[in-house]
DNA sequence: GGAGTATGAATGAAGG
DNA sequence: CCTTCATTCATACTCC
């Protein structure tokens, strides 16, 4: 999937913009993927707007964000999960007639898609920051405004104190 | 990948950046949307189905399409609309306390969102009807008419351009 | 360094 | 109106 590739992203202001990557989309810190990852497969699949306001306000502690990000991280993800699992089906339909089941093939889907939770949305989804540093198990990852972009005012996101991993606890409430 | 439509349709000629698309759905040429978005931002936002008719009509020219692609269209866009700013004021308002900036999160937004219309919609604005309704393939859009009011201070927008194909002339008029 | 893939962003089309 | 789904465009990233 996604390796430990650090982040620049350099705000959009760089007009020479050659050998930077150019932040023309957002690009999602691998500690964001991993809550957007986390709330997706704890049920979550469309978040309203109050919590797509709270998730881009917590993640944007690890990095910049915007909540349409969000939205749209979402969106893609539920859209290409279904359509995997759509063309998975159509393999087996089309393939139901030859086989039986066995462990082998049964892995292979487990792999490929984990999904349907049924949609069992969760009533409270609160992110709470927290000092407690809960989960060390977080790549070393550095939020920080790169030296080609800090200079040009806008994007100073300075996390205040700098910690190594930003203290996220995401408790999910379900129903 | 999956045929399922043999369908083709190459996006207006020489319109440029464009490429070809399968014509599964309505993909607008650059001069339909020129023209929607004209009439969008001259404060049309949600049109009769007179209007929707002749504009559909007009736009014809530039390619195929139907009444219900304008009808969706404005549908879509003015949804849209709403939306980004909806979201682009919550981030903005989320981000208050942590820069003083003088252009902060207008990076990407400048380059994404020209949203940020005026939003002076001017109250009355309906569409001549030049020629009685045909309503050959425009399915059952309830669209409401609006009330009529025909008169004075009607301006013609046209769109001619160096094309080989008749002036979009669309009388609007509003009071 | 171009092909192939993963994925962010956009939008047409509905449904409710 | 609102939200959601499906499809597509655009771009970043990976791997030969």
């Amino acid at each position: 999937m996604e390796e430990g590739m650090s982040e620049f992203c350099i705000r959009g202001g760089n007009s020479g913009s050659a050998t930077g990557t150019k932040c023309g989309r957002w690009n999602p810190t691998t500690e964001q993927v991993k809550v957007l990852t986390d709330l997706f497969s704890s049920g979550l699949r469309t978040p309203s707007t109050d919590q797509i306001q709270k998730i881009s306000n917590q993640l944007s502690f690890y990095g910049k964000i915007e909540s349409k990000n969000v939205f749209y991280w979402f969106q893609n993800h539920k859209a290409r999960e279904r359509q995997k699992r759509r063309k998975v089906d159509n393999d087996v339909i089309r393939s139901e007639n030859s086989i039986s089941i066995n462990s082998f093939t049964q892995t292979d889907f487990t792999q490929l898609y984990q999904v349907s939770e049924p949609e069992r949305v969760m009533e409270t989804l609160q992110l709470f920051p927290l000092n407690s540093f809960g989960e060390s198990e977080s790549k070393n990852m550095r939020v920080h405004a790169s030296d080609q972009c800090r200079d040009n005012t806008m994007f100073s996101y300075t996390v205040g104190e700098q910690m190594d991993h930003p203290p996220l606890d995401l408790r999910l409430s379900f129903m």
